[in-house]
DNA sequence: CGCGTTGATACCGTGCGGGCATGGATCTGG
DNA sequence: CCAGATCCATGCCCGCACGGTATCAACGCG
């Protein structure tokens, strides 16, 4: 977090403009400056940024990276001063987060109805995330699934459901009709947070080119079916419950309310 | 963009302190200084972020929301750092987009196992993204679906898919074998970049509570199974393509040897 | 009502960002 | 092959913003 964005929108500049006096126009700044402030900020960087000629401008590859990652960083800076003006001017706001394979649809329809000035951002979570969401304030509801540490929360149980294992197609167990646990031993179980899985679809991917099996809820597994993956279930596993939770410092009516359509709309299905 | 990080940790400090001197404390530096900065910041933001009385101090809304987004920035901000530093040291990085329902795990396969000192990184694309992650730098190599803007790009095909009405299982035609186009006039077609929609979850979720109905590639619905949408052929739509794609300017063999590789697996299956 | 606590204000010094002038390297045209 | 143009780097100066110390003002408590 000790970075200079002044800087980085200088890198920026030159970065695209492949040449020091134009990115200095373009900023409005003297093309010395410039010069000044990037030789400083590959000093306080540690690496090279460019190569010089006075003739030519390249990015090396620590560059070619900061470059895209200077993108990223101007769009998330970008949309939170937005929100944090949008906050201010007091428009209310509600994100719901659910777990993959979780339906919000009903109760976000219920909900909008009765609060037809609350946006709602529907936030889908990663498949190993539980309660970060409502813990560092991305979302105010969340439907997860269990376990999650429920310290701190308000929580409402909305169904249990069994999960399977995935493997790939190729498997030598892919032939069975079902699996007991042990049957997995020294397979590399994809569940915790291994590699930089971002996604479902990263996971199955992995799965699928070998490199690993994974458990799967029962709705995750209806969701992605795929030739190369088989799903089979795993007699000695019990099944995993599914809560609705939010935080109960959440003082606002909005999300007490939404808790209570949405207990509502889950009695009714 | 114009946003001042070193403003930002010295309100994110106050924010979870709740106390301008045990904050000044934490941050090292004196409290007064804190004082001036904190306010110098919410003149630039042109919002107040805290209520404070000599006795207490309290976020405002717009406060709590910034306090939220501090910690995305910081994340952000911290893997691009630790991204830039990992190439300068050399080590190289393939990163592979897809569009939603194409697999690329035999070619990843078949990559790492020619060039097992290279990191694969997968990157699931948007539902409504084609070419845009190789041209901003996010990804080296693309399947995607057409039609994209093929410009200085280098491509090859890889197959075509037919594309389904998505309904939700309450609409009206829901019942129909299958449609033509003229059917939907007068739908909301969730096709451009309305709303914020950031991933397919959420699309779909928006189309099973009513707002929109959608055409999505056959391999997307055959992923995404719900009770409460219903996928129909549409008799007059042709099938799309899809496309391998790199950048021209992408010399690196790393590139060339990932198409070589790619092209082969495929002409396999 | 006096005292401790806590945030705000006043004032001052220093360092960093910015400007201008100029140097040194490289390419180009005659 | 040399003169000029181009372009990044360096030297030097200035102003302002950031940080420090001293102090004030408001509030709570015994």
């Amino acid at each position: 977090m000790d970075l200079d964005l002044r800087k980085l929108r200088y890198f920026s500049a030159v970065a695209e403009h492949r040449h020091f006096g134009r990115a200095a126009q373009a900023l409005f700044i003297a093309q010395p400056v410039l010069s000044r402030q990037i030789r400083a900020f590959e000093q306080e960087l540690g690496c090279a940024l460019f190569v010089r000629s006075t003739r030519s401008v390249e990015l090396t590859p620590a560059g070619r990276q900061l470059h895209e990652e200077a993108r990223r960083i101007a769009t998330v800076v970008d949309t939170a001063l937005g929100r944090v003006r949008e906050a201010a001017r007091g428009e209310q706001r509600l994100v719901v987060a659910f777990s993959p394979g979780l339906h919000v649809s009903e109760a976000i329809r219920a909900f909008t109805a009765r609060h037809p000035e609350v946006a709602i951002d529907v936030l889908p979570m990663r498949w190993w995330e539980r309660d970060t969401p409502l813990r560092d304030g991305r979302a105010q509801v969340g439907y997860l699934r269990c376990p999650f540490d429920e310290a701190g929360l308000r929580t409402v149980p909305i169904g249990e459901e069994t999960k399977l294992a995935c493997l790939p197609a190729t498997h030598p167990l892919a032939g069975r009709e079902s699996l007991v646990l042990a049957d997995l031993d020294g397979e590399r179980m994809l569940d915790a947070r291994t590699h930089h899985m971002s996604s479902l679809e990263v996971k199955f991917e992995l799965i699928a080119s070998g490199q690993g099996v994974s458990l799967v809820p029962k709705s995750v597994a209806a969701s992605y079916s795929r030739p190369d993956l088989v799903y089979l279930p795993v007699t000695d596993l019990p099944p995993v419950p599914n809560r609705l939770a939010a935080p109960q410092d959440e003082a606002t009516g909005l999300v007490a309310d939404f808790l209570d359509l949405a207990t509502e709309v889950l009695r009714q299905a």
